[in-house]
DNA sequence: CCTAGTGTATTACTCTATTGATACACAGAT
DNA sequence: ATCTGTGTATCAATAGAGTAATACACTAGG
């Protein structure tokens, strides 16, 4: 079901937990569906649970995994409880002040840079 | 002339080299230009002398710095005074893609996406 | 109650990147 | 020769991420 290699350079954590994110996005985890156990999948790619779990938290985090005691973990339904726009706005910042610095020493205009994150937003539109 | 954080996460040598390559790319540190002394930046920022000769060594690596010796290091001639639009825009591309994303996946909008990128903008005019 | 199945807190170990302290090598001017 | 300005090789200290070993807590079902 998943494809962990811990030689691959990225993290195993972040292998599953990029894997599990497209594939909610993908649709093939409808909400509801339940996912291998920590120990399942960590024999059988020979890894520790707590790696698997470390990945099960923090999708869990983000909204996209739902705990229930003593049964696996599943595909939460549609994340709500969300932060209000200006605390997710701040989340942004960081990234955001470093992009408008970049594009200012590239010289690129105020228009163009604006242009460009448009398109971009468009891209991704679907 | 640079903008050096040591808080930021991304680190200090990394900070350097990125902007270093805008400068030239911008045209704003044309070929010939001498830089600062690795001990004057060291100073000026309170890093250590060889955090500054790591970032210029690399930049040499990569064909954007001459090395003389016992001289302050310049930008190379080999580069152009100032890279084309298209090709200034490519270098942001994976920023931008990233920062999209992670737009998209706090589920904020368009507009306030583009008018928090416009406000950070203005910010820095002057 | 007990068992077997969930996930997890705690702790420690390893590995790497990053940064720093120190001493050094080189070139040019005096 | 010496002094002063370059950058740097070498090695050590630090911090952090990733992974793992262990013991634990919880719940459903017999």
């Amino acid at each position: 079901m998943f494809v962990l290699n811990p030689q691959s350079g990225t993290p195993i954590y972040r292998q599953l937990i990029a894997q599990v994110t497209r594939l909610i996005a993908g649709g093939q985890l409808a909400a509801g569906t339940e996912l291998p156990s920590v120990r399942e999948l960590a024999d059988r790619h020979t890894v520790n649970p707590m790696t698997i779990s470390k990945a099960y938290a923090l999708l869990e985090a983000e909204g996209l995994l739902e705990r229930q005691r003593s049964k696996p973990m599943r595909v939460a339904a549609r994340r709500r409880n969300q932060a209000p726009l200006t605390q997710r706005l701040q989340q942004l910042e960081p990234a955001v002040t470093d992009l408008v610095l970049a594009a200012r020493q590239l010289e690129i205009g105020k228009k163009d840079f604006l242009a460009l994150l448009g398109d971009e937003w468009e891209k991704n539109d679907g």
